[in-house]
DNA sequence: AGATGCACTTAT
DNA sequence: TAAGTGCATCTA
């Protein structure tokens, strides 16, 4: 008897919250199932999508074309379906996004070349500085190379950190300093010595691995429990996902489990080339590949056995994706993969690590649906000091390096180690004030402060980058101006003056766009780096024994009920960095909590009051957040009008319309804010189905 | 008439 | 998203 062809329920990467149906031709029968990548026609042309369901109905009227072919890779699991679904619906992306974004197009079987140093560090160094006039480029290549010494990488990752490199390691190779390895020789490191109080860490963390579970390790130096947990994964046939919140920080990490695991290791970030993510891949779906150190996009990746999640850094803000669909955090959807992964074998360990942690995750180590692990030294290493500075009581405020802090200085690069100071803006003065009218001048299009950058002598919006050349107040057009507040150029241009004979190095997005290998290879030789908060993150940094807070006031007060937190974190961060030494805060408030808990090496202190904090005023987590976002349009006044109507009904409360701060033109944003995470999303859903052009910010930080 | 621009619709 | 449509405006 004549069968009914099946129909393939296919989601395209188009911008609409829905899937399409086509027929299943009798060739492709086999092959067209879950995960599958299929070429379909839609409007007489061809695209790709992902088969997301098979049924024998469709409830498309008209008749339906067949698919044209299916792909065999790269492919999804069927749970990672229902993992990109679960995201669709969570964060009000359409799925066809969701689910191909991440996933790469092509695969390549390229041969990579490794290289290894053959001299050792000291001797490299001897070396590196010989280079270093002649020949800068290979200096700063060989520097990167020996210093993951036993460990190999290769000329991708060189070129992706120092820009093309072919020549160099040439010439390098044949100055029999570094040599071409085979992946395979490599040599294995044993497990790294733990003390008694990471034993029994690492002990209780493993029991965990039977049923499953969240843990919350908060203590400095977790790599050597990774380490450990890691092994235990691997040591039962499994694998493990390593995330870090940034792609500088990769490397090290991945490095350290390379030389412990080979090539059963990758690295995996959005940043790869397509073929390189189809690689990795196919060797993660296939079990070629056990443990992947990577960024957020790392979590769609089709484990088919996955026992191990470690979220490293779980409080940092970059695990949730701000700038393009879905708006989603990666430490709330590992949760989400662990709990999928459990229906569909075993219940995978999910390992939260932080000297800080975020609000959410210690409010959740209070409801037990995180356990939590300490380790004995929580933030302060013994020999680091902290030190507050009172503004108030300085007398030259007119500079940003107070005397204290200028001391400090001197004394660290006299003892030969190095400094880093951190700033929140960048620029020369962030704030330009117009003596007439009082107003801050502001871009026209984006209504946002316009910072002075001394260098060109021009104001900048930093937003949108327009050049004003004019120096005059838009509102009243006066030239009567007063210059305040401090950027990354004005500390720059202070401390050049102060300490002329040190090397100095500032590293915000303005000095970023310089070319790669000069950067990386003089942040390293540097006596004194001044950067944006990104240079506290990970441990970068050698040879530090002073970073200083230039303004905590900055980070204090800006207009977010997280401005505390964030402040405790980055103090929290900048003690990473250091082995043994200062850290100095600037601040005119040096009473405010979150800093004079981070003096006393108090984390629980500070989240006290925090929690408290957020309790009275009724924020996250006690409340649930989503953010309306409004693009700039004339109908703006009418569809706010639309939104309050229809989420009249529902038990939600609405904040605002209020511009959005560091945001394009006119956009602004609407809250709502409910007391369960399902009354938000139940209003949000409305909302979405009511009005399409809709952007929606669910959970925003 | 034909070209150009722009807002709006909608796909299986 | 991006092709197709209708409608207004411009050009010779």
């Amino acid at each position: 008897m004549e069968q009914r062809p099946l129909i393939a329920k296919v989601a395209l990467s188009i911008p609409v919250h829905k899937e399409f149906d086509f027929i299943i031709p009798d060739l492709l029968q086999s092959v067209a199932t879950i995960g599958k990548r299929a070429k379909v026609p839609l409007r007489n042309r061809e695209r790709w999508g992902v088969i997301i369901a098979i049924t024998e109905e469709s409830r498309v009227s008209s008749d339906l074309e067949a698919l044209i072919t299916v792909a065999d890779d790269p492919s999804y699991t069927v749970a990672d379906v229902e993992f990109c679904r679960w995201m669709s619906d969570r964060y009000l992306a359409p799925l066809g996004i969701v689910i191909n974004r991440p996933l790469p197009q092509r695969v390549t079987e390229s041969v990579k070349r490794y290289y290894q140093s053959t001299v050792g560090v000291t001797e490299a160094a001897l070396v590196i500085d010989k280079l270093k006039r002649r020949a800068p480029r290979q200096a700063a290549l060989l520097q990167v190379i020996s210093t993951i010494s036993t460990s190999m990488i290769s000329e991708a990752e060189l070129s992706g950190q120092l820009g093309e490199v072919r020549r160099q390691l040439i010439r390098l190779r044949e100055e029999g300093l570094i040599k071409e390895v085979q992946p395979t020789t490599q040599t294995r490191e044993s497990l790294p010595i733990l003390s008694i109080d990471e034993t029994a860490a690492v002990k209780q963390i493993c029991a965990k691995f039977t049923q499953g579970g969240r843990v919350l390790l908060h203590g400095r130096d977790r790599r050597g429990i990774y380490h450990h947990v890691v092994a235990e994964a691997i040591k039962r046939g499994e694998s493990a996902l390593i995330l870090v919140p940034e792609r500088l920080l990769l490397s090290q990490i991945f490095h350290s489990f390379r030389t412990q695991w080979g090539e059963i290791v990758e690295i995996y970030h959005g940043g790869l080339s397509e073929g390189e993510r189809g690689r990795i891949w196919n060797r993660v779906r296939s079990g070629d590949c056990l443990i992947i150190v990577g960024t957020r996009s790392a979590i769609f990746l089709p484990f088919t056995n996955l026992r191990l999640i470690i979220i490293d850094e779980e409080q940092d803000s970059s695990y949730k994706q701000q700038d393009m669909l879905p708006y989603y955090h990666a430490r709330e959807a590992t949760f989400m993969k662990g709990e999928i992964t459990r229906k569909h074998r075993q219940a995978p360990l999910l390992l939260l690590g932080s000297v800080a942690p975020s609000v959410e995750t210690f409010h959740a180590t209070h409801t037990e649906e995180i356990e939590l692990i300490r380790l004995k030294q929580q933030a302060r290493k013994s020999d680091v000091e902290i030190k507050v500075i009172d503004l108030r009581r300085v007398r030259k405020s007119d500079l940003c390096i107070s005397p204290q802090l200028r001391q400090a200085i001197t004394a660290t690069l006299s003892h030969g180690k190095k400094v880093l100071l951190i700033v929140n803006r960048r620029g020369y003065f962030p704030v330009v004030l117009c003596k007439e009218c009082g107003q801050s001048l502001r871009c026209p299009q984006c209504g946002i402060n316009l910072v002075y950058h001394f260098t060109t002598s021009q104001l900048l919006c930093h937003l949108c980058s327009t050049v004003y050349h004019q120096m005059r107040c838009s509102q009243c057009h006066s030239r009567a101006l007063r210059f305040l507040g401090v950027g990354t150029q004005r500390v720059e241009a202070e401390i050049n003056r102060l300490f002329p004979a040190a090397a100095t190095i500032r590293i915000d997005t303005d000095t970023m766009r310089k070319k790669k290998e000069q950067l990386s290879f003089t942040r390293r030789d540097s006596d004194i780096v001044i950067g944006t908060p990104m240079v506290a993150k990970g441990s970068q940094w050698t040879q530090l024994g002073l970073v200083g807070v230039v303004s905590a006031d900055t980070f204090l007060g800006r207009p977010d009920f997280r401005a505390a937190e964030r402040t405790f974190q980055l103090l929290a961060n900048s003690v990473s960095q250091i082995e043994s030494g200062r850290i100095i805060i600037q601040t005119y408030f040096p009473d405010q909590y979150a800093i004079r808990y981070f003096a006393l090496d108090d984390y629980d202190g500070f989240y006290h009051e925090e929690i408290d904090y957020r309790k009275q005023f009724f924020y996250p987590p006690f409340s649930y957040l989503a953010k309306i976002i409004l693009r700039d349009n004339d109908q703006q006044q009418k569809k706010i009008e639309m939104i309050k109507k229809i989420l009249a009904p529902f038990p939600v409360d609405l904040l605002g319309p209020t511009k959005t701060p560091g945001v394009k033109k006119e956009e602004k944003y609407l809250l709502v804010k409910g007391a369960t995470s399902t009354s938000v999303c139940e209003a949000t859903t409305a909302l979405l189905h009511a009005i399409s052009e809709l952007r929606i910010d669910i959970d925003p930080l």
